[in-house]
DNA sequence: AGCAATATATTACATTTGTCATGCAAAGTG
DNA sequence: CACTTTGCATGACAAATGTAATATATTGCT
């Protein structure tokens, strides 16, 4: 396994490859210091993995990963960084990483490597801790479950499309008060309070 | 490391019981064919992990993994399973699984189950790939251009949220009053009518 | 210092909204 | 047939909302 290792602190660097050649299927065929730098040893290496920081002075890790992907595209990309911001995972998650570890979790680095070099993916605790926060996780209520009609059902939409009650009448034929009472029917079935929160549990479930 | 084997295909609990056993240091301490014989056999064996099906007959893999999440919130689960379905994969990472990998990277299993061993989060290709989709990537919309400033911008949010006036007020600590001059003004200058149509302004433009 | 702009508040008022009790006719159901 | 249910309507009412005019204190500019 070929391993080119990345970090602006050469000391974590030099770390890091002995870490990593303790073990001797593990060959690391050399160091950058920036993002630039893995970017040109890259190309002249292709390594199998590249071991990589995020947080660099000129080039962010994030950028070089993606301008390498783009030109090798089954690279496979390892971040091992100290903190697990929010917008690096994001960015991490979509310019295909293969995995982002934390530094403090330095013993799993080796079996990391290991599972990346299989083609899997690997990320440390306090990252996929953060993952439910990150998604559109919208359980779709199934407003049907819910006891919401068809009828009713339209209204919800109309109020979601910023409608007021008189104008929802007039396209449904109704009455404004029936508009009314529906609405208030609907606010109870779902337990909300106003016609805004309507509009806004309309968008989350939708 | 003890691993429970849970599928509901006896003959895939035979196979994986012995790839797995194929290695030394790994021990089966028993298989399960259902969610709820899963959570019988955790709570008996307390295996270091969990590798289990997602579908069953009776009982999802993934609610018999959050049965035993809440009870053994140190239990690590690895799914392995045939579809890499978005509300599993979201589900799964809701409830703090440890991976999920898909059975046609089989020989994914055992560096995966290591990994997992000592901490680690592993996920197979197809599962990574969707994760971007998933994610809320919130591309703030330049509000300002329209004249919107920050504590407008505020307000918007908390309308947003279904909040009222006096919510409104209570979290920001301006009195009703002035929260209902700050909406009439944000009205105006977005060219709408009432809270409702704010709201939605607000998903539409998000 | 003088003056305009800004942020906040107050008040009054009209309108909209949500709730509730009730009415009533058509459609089902025993 | 008598009955219940369903769908729609009405009126009364309180609360929330939106508008407008005005006040005040602070800030910033000249």
């Amino acid at each position: 396994m070929r391993v080119l290792v990345v970090d602006d602190d050469k000391l974590i660097c030099a770390s890091v490859k002995l870490i990593l050649e303790s073990n001797k299927d593990i060959e690391v065929v050399g160091t950058a210091n920036s993002g630039q730098q893995a970017i040109e040893l890259y190309k002249k290496f292709k390594p199998d993995i590249l071991l990589m920081d995020i947080r660099m002075d000129k080039m962010s890790g994030l950028e070089a990963g993606e301008n390498i992907l783009k030109v090798y595209k089954d690279a496979k990309i390892l971040y091992l960084t100290t903190f697990a911001d929010d917008e690096y995972i994001i960015k991490a998650f979509k310019i295909g990483a293969h995995g982002y570890i934390l530094k403090q979790d330095f013993e799993c680095i080796i079996p990391s490597l290991r599972a990346v070099y299989i083609g899997q993916y690997v990320f440390g605790q306090d990252i996929v801790s953060k993952i439910p926060a990150l998604i559109n996780s919208e359980e779709k209520k199934n407003l049907s479950k819910l006891g919401i009609n068809d009828k009713e059902s339209d209204i919800i939409s109309l109020v979601a499309e910023g409608l007021n009650n008189k104008e929802i009448s007039e396209k449904l034929f109704l009455s404004e008060g029936t508009v009314r009472n529906y609405i208030s029917g609907i606010l109870e079935k779902l337990d909300l309070r106003d016609r805004t929160q309507l509009a806004v549990f309309y968008f989350k479930n939708k």
